[in-house]
DNA sequence: GAAATAAAAAGTGTATACAATAAAATCATC
DNA sequence: GATGATTTTATTGTATACACTTTTTATTTC
């Protein structure tokens, strides 16, 4: 859970390791912002504030607009289709009501279209922004969003197909809104192991 | 330079710490992408391409031209005229030809528009970029755009004093492709220490 | 019984030790 | 003299040890 304290020397006897192997961990997550490292007192889980939520959908939206805007212009046909076979898969881990497959493959979604631009950084500046997204979604979201969701991937898919530049923008758009307006005010309960594994 | 080998012994022994200390900041120094690290074979000054050169810098157009259609809407007075104050600044380690003092200078000028809008998430991952930036500027870049880039941004400026969004625009995404277009084929020769000191 | 203080326990931060791997040097072979 | 195999050296990866800090528990005092 968000919060919790992550004891070095218990996480290492649960893979066993060393303290060492754990300690370079706990850095590698705090730098993803999924652990916060508090100076002599220990590594606990992160707990992203709404601030904060508002802030990575923020930077989201800037950096998602601007890859449907290029790749509007840019997408072939095949990608397309790459596209609407992952929109498949989507549908079929809402329906099986697989919430941690279904987090991670909604997240895909996202990533899939910066990396039909070609551009490595961008991938890994969303790669990272999708992660805590991910985070926040099991903190503070309804689970019931998903259907929602998808039916917006879908729609997004379709103005991609129509090479609808505008209306393309205006759905992802709106479907980021959408993402960050169902946050709770209320965090749920969960724990991080969830999160790593999607 | 770019591609020296960096020993965590001798590295340490400069610092008077253990090795435990120097993998840790390489850790960091690697997420950073200022470092490489090759298992079971040390850490690398990294060698950005030509390519990523490309990719960071078309992210940072997409965030900065971002960062300037927003501020240009609510830029008060007083952050006028603490642009002009950096502006001053930046002309004096222009003028005094301090090479690191002005790249970083330089750099600060697209992190403080950033800072302006209050969203923490997007400097991060801006500052992220500026360092990346930095880097790849003292490998590739010509040491006489510097001129140049500091009369773009005292233009930007003047265009946001006149509140004039697309005139801001313009002169943003014209100066990044400016920097971008100046860098070289050949790299120069360079210390890492001569960036993080900057 | 509550608050403050002191002692004990647990946990983090860094250095060191040892095993495993890669690089360098030596030697043999053609 | 160059090439390939083998030994030696150096370096990384991980575990452990110890110092120091924080937290907890126990004790004292009001």
């Amino acid at each position: 859970m968000p919060g919790t304290k992550l004891s070095e020397q218990k996480i290492g006897d649960i893979f066993n390791v060393s303290r060492t192997v754990v300690r370079q961990a706990f850095n590698q997550l705090s730098r993803d912002r999924l652990v916060v490292l508090e100076p002599a007192r220990g590594a606990f889980v992160a707990m992203p504030t709404v601030e904060e939520a508002k802030h990575v959908f923020e930077v989201r939206n800037i950096l998602e607009t601007a890859v449907t805007r290029q790749l509007c212009a840019v997408i072939t046909e095949a990608q397309v289709k790459e596209l609407r076979y992952h929109l498949q898969v989507e549908q079929a881990a809402v329906a099986k009501a697989d919430v941690s497959g279904r987090t991670r493959l909604l997240a895909d979604f996202h990533l899939i279209l910066a990396q039909m631009l070609g551009n490595q950084v961008l991938v890994e500046i969303l790669s990272e922004l999708l992660t805590r997204s991910s985070l926040i979604a099991l903190m503070y979201q309804s689970p019931h969003s998903a259907d929602a969701s998808l039916r917006e991937h879908v729609a997004i898919v379709d103005a991609f197909e129509k090479r609808d530049a505008k209306e393309a923008l205006r759905l992802m758009s709106e479907h980021l809104d959408n993402v960050r307006h169902n946050l709770h005010e209320d965090p749920h309960s969960l724990d991080l192991a969830q999160i790593l594994k999607a």
